[in-house]
DNA sequence: CAGTGGTCTAGACCACTCT
DNA sequence: GAGTGGTCTAGACCACTGG
């Protein structure tokens, strides 16, 4: 095993230097923090990286600096309201892909006027004809689907992972590129087992978490089931 | 706007490079890549860096040197085996933390004899009296509890976010420090309320996903609910 | 042993923002 | 203009791995 790398007793001691301050306090440069723990920026700045990266501080460019990142309330987002009932409104984006095949919704999810996550669905456009131009931003996609076109949709087994931001997300999030996200996907099929949906959100995880539901087990019963 | 940085062109070139190499194929050496675009080390391995936390490329100290990433297959781990199925075996690890109050169970977690995840979860020794020495590593976490001091759980809210690997994880894991991990945590309570046990999983999200389950929904019951 | 990635240094220049 | 973060360089030493 290797020795504690340099940039990491950094990060250690600048954590400790973090949590006495309050929110938004400016943190001092990186040539000072350089000075401060003898060692060189680049190796301070991999530790201010780390830092940025899991939403304790906030770099800015120009005059205004580092600062102690506002502890933002965590939004809880469950994931049956994701799935359910997310209603775009007014951010969201309709447009065929692929030869007029496929229509992606795309929608900026918001809290508090802050975005926290993207979602983007893809349906097919012979499924559901005349969608672009009907749908009602107001309504959650899937009860739309399904008060417009009887769709009954079965179980759904979404899947969770991470991802890096790409430039195009990072844009719309307003975070760096290569910015790690939460990112939740689900097939969703019809009773019949057609698929109508395909959809991924992907979250800030610095701004908003995932709630889920684990009904109570009872371990008497499955051992006697084994 | 600023300009494309270099070490985003160089991004790019890697990309192509990579695409046309088939799987577990040696990449040149970084000081190689370096003369051949014509930049310093350091930036090429900017480059390279966010290629390995995307997954692209593997890297492997000594002779070994990077190499592109083979296409592994995605263990899928459901949220309720995480939580109530997980018998630890052989790789568990049981301390006391907190001058004898607390319990740390730690366990890693291991699919075809590579690990993929780390959990952590924490006791009250008191409410658990013995709970060290009398632990058998092929039980389930809680069943044993359930089984030994006739615990009955209740209902849970776990919480999934993101989160960076400590040096520490990151050796258990056989990640770099800071590689991205899916962060799965739960406080569980007992029927009458009282808090029992508080877990966390990591995951590397490159070899695990998380899967979820929603039961299916009536909308046209929630519609006239509403 | 030679060659690889992992870390670290001391400097440099730039774009940006506040005063 | 002064000070900040963002990028980049050329070099160094180390730990590790294969022949």
């Amino acid at each position: 095993m290797s020795a504690i790398p340099r940039y990491f007793q950094a990060k250690t001691k600048l954590l400790d230097l973090l949590a006495e301050l309050p929110d938004g306090t400016p943190f001092p440069p990186e040539r000072e923090l350089a000075e401060l723990f003898g060692m060189s920026r680049t190796t301070v700045r991999k530790a201010l990286d780390e830092l940025v990266l899991e939403g304790k501080l906030i770099r800015r460019t120009g005059r205004q600096g580092t600062a102690v990142a506002p502890r933002r309330q965590l939004h809880r987002v469950s994931l049956d309201t994701l799935v359910n009932d997310l209603a775009p409104r007014e951010s969201v984006v309709v447009r065929t892909v692929g030869g007029q095949d496929v229509v992606n919704v795309e929608a900026l999810l918001v809290r508090g006027d802050e975005p926290i996550g993207v979602r983007s669905a893809y349906l097919r456009a012979a499924r559901f004809p005349g969608f672009a131009e009907s749908y009602d931003r107001g309504v959650p996609l899937r009860r739309f689907l399904a008060e417009q076109y009887r769709v009954r949709f079965g179980d759904l087994h979404p899947w969770c992972t991470t991802a890096l931001a790409t430039p195009r997300v990072a844009g719309l999030l307003g975070v760096r590129p290569a910015t790690p996200l939460l990112s939740v996907a689900w097939m969703a099929y019809d009773l019949r087992g057609v698929p109508v949906e395909r959809s991924w959100v992907l979250l800030r995880s610095d701004r908003a978490q995932l709630t889920m539901h684990v009904p109570r087990t009872d371990h008497a019963v499955r051992r006697s089931s084994a």
